[in-house]
DNA sequence: ATAGGGTTAG
């Protein structure tokens, strides 16, 4: 009987399928599960097979087993549509087939690869009923379903329920929350997991790694690179890159780099495309566009990524002709721009002023410009003064329904820049009615190995009045060497001084105080900041760096910022 | 009746 099998595995292309098929049916095989269900799942799922031959095979039997209907399942999970998995599931059921775990693992991938909460959620519902709820694999994926469906709490609370979790679970666990922007309780686990005697493998430091990027933790993510080396972890690709990702992100890009020109396992083009973008985000033109040239003698051909990377590399080097070469030679490598590619290409041509050639390429877009292009290039009219474009790029957000604060922001200014009271009145009412939404930012910092969350105007600190304090001697101290206020970034019906205030406690500003009287002079302060940082905190931690000098590094959404002796490394332009 | 399923970087 294993023949069967074994020929199957010889299979590379639909006509040796249909010979196998053939074959088991003129043996009679074919009515023995087995084989039948071992033939339907190879061509549902693997390269040389065909879903819609299978479900064509699948039609043909008379009363399908679990193990039919499995294979058709795992195979729709798999496909462009997973939902048509669910859609399966419910055909079984009514043909009154019983469900096993395996069709619960398949229909549970599809859920969450469509993030389709409800049917995950109506699925442990489904596991329960057929018994099969103490499967630790099943738990793991019903755990996973969760988290990548963003609910981090049900997952967390299957997780907390499980009576044994092996190194699966925590690995989801962990991956879930980084991937959720839950990076500190990723680490946290990652802690219980170690402290439970479980030794980490590569899945879970990527995990962890991932965490370590989003904050910053460049303490936590040194030592797990140990870990890593320690463990010889470093001979997979995908912890180099992660590691490679992780120094970038910290802010040390020779550290990076050391990673990537040190490893000993082949690159893939992810490992080029993370070294660029890491170049990129400390404003290192130069040398992110040498790699992008190089990556193409490593047998490799840059692909959408590669190119976002380059582009913003020229964007945070302000080389504008450059990007837009590059820009204009996608065509030629044959790969497709997406609407990041526009935007970024618009917000370079949009920061060098040349605001006409921005607005034609948005509008030569094959598909609709999205509300972040109309965004950008309103943020340039706003630099440039330009009025007439920055009401046609408000008219198409006012359109598209946007409901960010920034939008009437900039607007707004612009209007009052140009004395124009009653248009800026008409935006403020206009923001009035559509309920505005604002993010909160917030800003990371590390003392001692803790990290440290600040929110604007935060007063949850313990310390939080000596906080306070070293921030109004610091404005004191700036103001003496010409700082004043910019208060047109701040939007409210308040007075001027409350307007200082609001911009004062800034949460990149909290943590720049924090850090300066929690940690010795060496040390360079370095702050991690979830929005892109005002132009008040920029004009204000440079007089920091100068005053006090210190070297400040703030990380906010797009780049880096290295403050020091009175300058910032991204010479302004971000 | 046999086996198969979970965690993975830009």
């Amino acid at each position: 009987m294993a023949y069967a099998e074994k020929l199957l595995t010889k299979c590379n292309s639909l006509p040796h399928i249909k010979q196998l098929q053939a074959h088991l049916i003129t043996t009679g095989l074919f009515k023995s599960y087995f084989s039948r269900s071992k033939l339907l799942d190879f061509c549902a799922t693997s390269s040389a097979g065909s879903l819609s031959y299978a479900t064509f095979i699948f039609n043909h039997i008379p009363h399908p087993a679990t193990n039919d209907w499995n294979a058709i399942i795992r195979g729709l999970a798999q496909s462009r549509q997973p939902l048509d998995a669910v859609t399966c599931y419910v055909s079984m059921r009514r043909a009154r087939c019983t469900p096993d775990a395996l069709t619960c693992s398949f229909t549970l991938k599809a859920c969450a690869r469509a993030l389709a909460r409800i049917e995950a959620l109506q699925f442990h519902g489904e596991i329960v009923k057929f018994g099969v709820g103490a499967d630790v694999l099943l738990q793991t994926t019903l755990l996973d379903a969760y988290a990548k469906c963003g609910d981090l709490n049900c997952a967390s609370v299957m997780f907390e329920e499980m009576t044994s979790r092996d190194i699966a679970s925590w690995n989801a666990m962990i991956a879930g929350m980084a991937q959720g922007n839950r990076p500190n309780e990723a680490l946290e686990f990652f802690k219980r997991m170690r402290e439970n005697g479980l030794s980490p493998n590569e899945v879970t430091v990527l995990g962890a790694l991932s965490a370590c990027s989003q904050l910053g933790a460049f303490k936590e993510g040194e030592k797990i690179y140990d870990y890593i080396r320690d463990q010889k972890l470093d001979d997979n690709v995908n912890v180099c890159n992660a590691v490679i990702d992780m120094f970038g992100k910290c802010g040390f890009v020779n550290k990076a780099f050391e990673v990537f020109s040190g490893m000993k396992c082949r690159k893939t083009l992810i490992t080029w495309n993370t070294m660029v973008m890491a170049y990129a985000m400390h404003g290192d033109g130069v040398k992110a566009l040498e790699l992008f040239k190089l990556l193409e003698r490593d047998g490799l051909g840059p692909d959408s990524v590669s190119y976002l990377a380059a582009l913003c590399a020229c964007n945070h080097a302000g080389l504008v002709d450059e990007g837009l070469k590059l820009f204009e030679s996608m065509e030629e490598s044959g790969v497709d721009k997406n609407v990041k590619h526009y935007g970024s290409v618009v917000d370079l041509l949009g920061r060098a002023g040349r605001l006409e050639q921005a607005y034609k390429i948005i509008a030569s877009m094959p598909t609709y410009p999205d509300v972040v292009l109309w965004q950008t290039l309103l943020g340039a009219c706003k630099t440039y003064g330009n009025v007439e474009m920055a009401e046609k790029a408000s008219r198409k957000l006012v359109e598209m329904g946007s409901r960010s604060c920034g939008d009437f922001v900039l607007l707004s200014n612009l209007y009052a820049s140009h004395g124009r009271w009653n248009d800026v009145g008409r935006v403020r009412e206009a923001m009035k009615n559509r309920a505005v939404k604002k993010i909160p930012g917030f800003s990371y910092t590390e003392v001692g190995g803790v990290i440290y969350k600040f929110i604007n105007g935060d007063q949850s600190h313990p310390n939080w009045r000596d906080i306070y304090q070293k921030l109004d001697e610091i404005r004191f101290r700036i103001s003496e060497c010409g700082y004043v206020p910019e208060t047109n970034n701040v939007l409210h019906d308040i007075g001027h001084e409350d307007k200082e205030n609001v911009l004062g406690y800034h949460s990149e500003k909290l943590a720049v105080a924090f850090a300066l009287i929690s940690t010795s002079a060496e040390v360079p302060i370095s702050v991690n900041k979830n929005l892109r940082i005002c132009g008040d905190c920029h004009t204000a931690i440079k007089l920091i760096s100068k005053i006090y000098k210190r070297e400040i590094i703030v990380r906010d959404r797009t780049r880096f910022h290295k403050f020091k002796n009175g300058s910032c490394t991204c010479r302004d332009y971000w």
